[in-house]
DNA sequence: CTCTCAATAATGTATAGACAAAATACACGC
DNA sequence: GCGTGTATTTTGTCTATACATTATTGAGAG
């Protein structure tokens, strides 16, 4: 699950860099935390200013940080969606279009992870929370989501309600994520599907299945059905890998 | 269509970096080519090498540039996927799964693009070449294509043999492109389409259309059907941006 | 108390120089 | 001709310094 970024010998500039990125990345800087002046940092490491100006640069160009004169750089707010395939919260993806979000929290329970079934390679990592649930935009069935959640990586989740909050926006304000796969496809609704989304058994769905890791702790495992009409994933990029929502 | 990446004065770096970029997607510069040594840009615009380095430094990190020891920087050949979506090229895609791929034109033919028809936004830049093709897997239906070229801005595109090499392999071979946007939903197959997929009429498909630009010019616009058991888009990402497909 | 303006602390950018590392080019010996 | 080793060119990185820019802080005037 690691993503080797060439593992070489780095140089001053590019270790400073890794280090403030593992800080960030591990919790231990959190969004908003404002991170040493650069001439500390360069004091700390026994180098120039600007060789620490060189790694916060690029971490504020990655989009970790923020600079601001005067201020101080700070640890940058996680954005929302993965701008890159332009998949928001769900929540927020209603709102976008002027429609009341609804969550119907249809079953949640606690299990033991069943070694060998598809969606269930967490790893052995013991209980998993299992829930279904229907978002509705403005009363009207918009997508039926599976999830299953990790309670030993994440045993908070035990305790949340997400009769209120849907899992996976309580999830992306709650724990960091380092790694995550999507996979889209478009499906023929099932008859439970077909009868919770209010459209015909058979009929197209698109399907959005995402599993998400914290360093090599898998979080949690998700599968989203949407009816083909209610919504088409939209992502605007360059070919640098830039990417805008 | 334009990214604006902050019109506000650019420094002197940012200014080099604009620069070599403009030349490398005007196609001034080509991939493959040498781009001036640091020391020659340096005394072009007067200034020292490590500001030019900072550029040349950047576009690399960018990865619109290669830069080699004692041989130089070269403009980077362009990625023939976007690994931001994980949406390779599609011989490439059947090759990695040991399949034989097959191209079956069906029409090509050049028009007027007809303003207002919705896959026609090409900025009223005149002429488009309208083709269909049909991708192939061991010699099974893959995918059902429909793509416009404009043939404004990419007049060589006329001369092309879209029965040997399928049009987005080539376009991505000859021409650089800016800017993106990907489209992605679950449709039922319409006869045409079920006929040519060989699957049934109403079953599932996998959608993707794509519009790509040059700067502001509208290069092509492409709508991709899949049957929904051919094909499934995968992405892996972390929170940064950072793909791999 | 509030407004204004100057001092200040942080980033933003650039400089000139130095040495390291790598890959090409070239001269040399066989 | 053919390999081999050395010289050279170009990037890779860092330093120490300088001054610009900006937002905050704080002091002083009203």
């Amino acid at each position: 699950m690691k993503r080797e970024k060439g593992a070489e010998t780095l140089s001053l500039s590019q270790r400073i860099r890794a280090d403030i990125e593992e800080k960030i990345m591990s919790g231990a800087w959190r969004p908003g935390d404002r991170i040493p002046v650069e001439h500390e940092l360069a004091a700390q490491y026994g180098c120039a200013r600007m060789t620490v100006t060189r790694a916060t640069e690029a971490l504020a160009e990655a989009g970790l940080i923020v600079r601001r004169k005067r201020a101080g750089s700070f640890v940058a707010q996680p954005r929302m969606e993965s701008a890159v395939l332009g998949i928001p919260d769900i929540p927020a993806t209603i709102a976008e279009r002027g429609k009341a979000y609804g969550l119907r929290l249809l079953s949640a329970r606690r299990r033991v992870a069943a070694a060998g079934a598809e969606e269930d390679r967490f790893g052995g990592s013991g209980d998993v929370l299992e829930i279904d649930c229907l978002h509705l935009a403005d009363g009207i069935p918009f997508a039926f989501e599976h999830r299953l959640i990790s309670l030993a990586v994440v045993p908070a989740a035990a305790e949340a309600d997400f009769s209120r909050t849907p899992p996976g926006t309580w999830l992306l304000a709650h724990v960091p994520w380092t790694e995550a796969e999507h996979r889209i496809g478009a499906r023929a609704a099932d008859a439970h599907a077909a009868e919770l989304l209010n459209i015909a058994k058979g009929a197209p769905c698109l399907m959005l299945e995402r599993r998400t890791w914290r360093g090599d702790a898998h979080v949690t495992w998700v599968r989203q059905l949407f009816a083909a009409d209610a919504f088409d994933l939209v992502a605007r990029f360059t070919p640098k890998g830039d990417a805008a929502g």
